[in-house]
DNA sequence: CGACTTTGACCCGCGC
DNA sequence: GCGCGGGTCAAAGTCG
C-alpha cells in the first residue's frame, strides 16, 4: 500500500436516499448524505450473487451457538443511541481506498452496494476496547472519490504519526465534516 | 505464528 | 409474510 497525499474534498454529495429527492447537500439534514450512487440501476452482483439460499450448502454446519450470542444492540438504525455514537463522513480524492489516517485498522467485512459499481469495506479500530468503525467505499461516478464514514470515537490516543494525518485534518478543518446523530443514521 | 484479509453465510430492519 | 439490502460474523486463506 503506497502512500499518497489526499485531497479531501467537500462532504458527501450525491444523495440517493431511498425515499429523499436528490437534492442539494443539505447540512442540516445529514441523513441524506451518502448512500452510493444513485445512477441507473446497475447492479453489480459480480462477486456475490446475493445467493438468499441459508441452507443448501453443507457449510451450515457453522451455525452453532449462533442463537443467542449474537445479541448486539441496535444493528442499525436503531434508537440504542449509546452504541451509535458520532458518525462522520467525508470524501477524498486518492488512488487508494484506504487512508493512512494514523490508526490501525482490520477488515471485517465487504458488501457490493446496490447501485454502485464499487463494494463497500468495512473497518473497525484493531485497539483493545476502542469500538470505531469506519466504511470506505469509492464513488462510483468519480472513480477516484473515496467516501469515508467513521463511527465512534477513538478511545486511545493515534498509533502514529504519518504526513497524510496533517493533510487531513488540516483540510478537515476548511471542510466541516458531517456530524450523524443517532437519529438520522439512514 | 500472529495479524490481517477474504468471502459466504447469517441476522435484522424495512418496504411492499 | 416475504424478499431485499445492508451490516456483521467467523472460518479459511494469506502474508510478513
Amino acid at each position: 500500500m503506497q502512500m499518497e497525499k489526499y485531497q479531501i474534498c467537500l462532504p458527501v454529495s450525491d444523495p440517493s436516499s431511498p425515499s429523499g429527492s436528490p437534492s442539494s447537500l443539505n447540512m442540516a439534514n445529514p441523513s441524506i448524505y451518502f448512500h452510493g450512487d444513485n445512477e441507473n440501476g446497475v447492479r453489480p452482483e459480480s462477486r456475490t450473487q446475493h445467493s438468499d439460499a441459508k441452507h443448501s450448502d453443507p457449510q451450515t454446519s457453522r451455525v452453532s451457538s449462533n442463537s443467542e450470542i449474537r445479541v448486539k444492540p441496535g444493528m442499525r438504525g436503531g434508537d440504542n443511541n449509546e452504541f451509535r455514537k458520532h458518525k462522520y463522513a467525508f470524501q477524498t480524492r486518492s488512488q487508494v481506498d484506504i487512508l493512512d489516517d494514523g490508526y490501525r485498522w482490520r477488515k471485517y467485512g465487504q458488501k457490493t452496494v446496490k447501485n454502485s459499481k464499487f463494494p463497500r469495506s468495512y473497518y473497525r479500530c484493531t485497539n483493545n476496547g476502542c469500538n470505531v468503525k469506519k466504511q470506505v467505499q469509492r464513488n462510483s461516478k468519480d472513480e477516484e472519490i473515496v467516501v469515508t464514514t467513521y463511527e465512534g470515537m477513538h478511545t486511545h490516543p493515534i498509533e502514529k504519526c504519518t504526513d497524510n494525518i496533517e493533510d487531513i485534518l488540516r483540510q478537515m478543518q476548511t471542510y466541516t465534516p458531517f456530524e450523524i446523530m443517532p437519529g438520522h443514521f439512514l
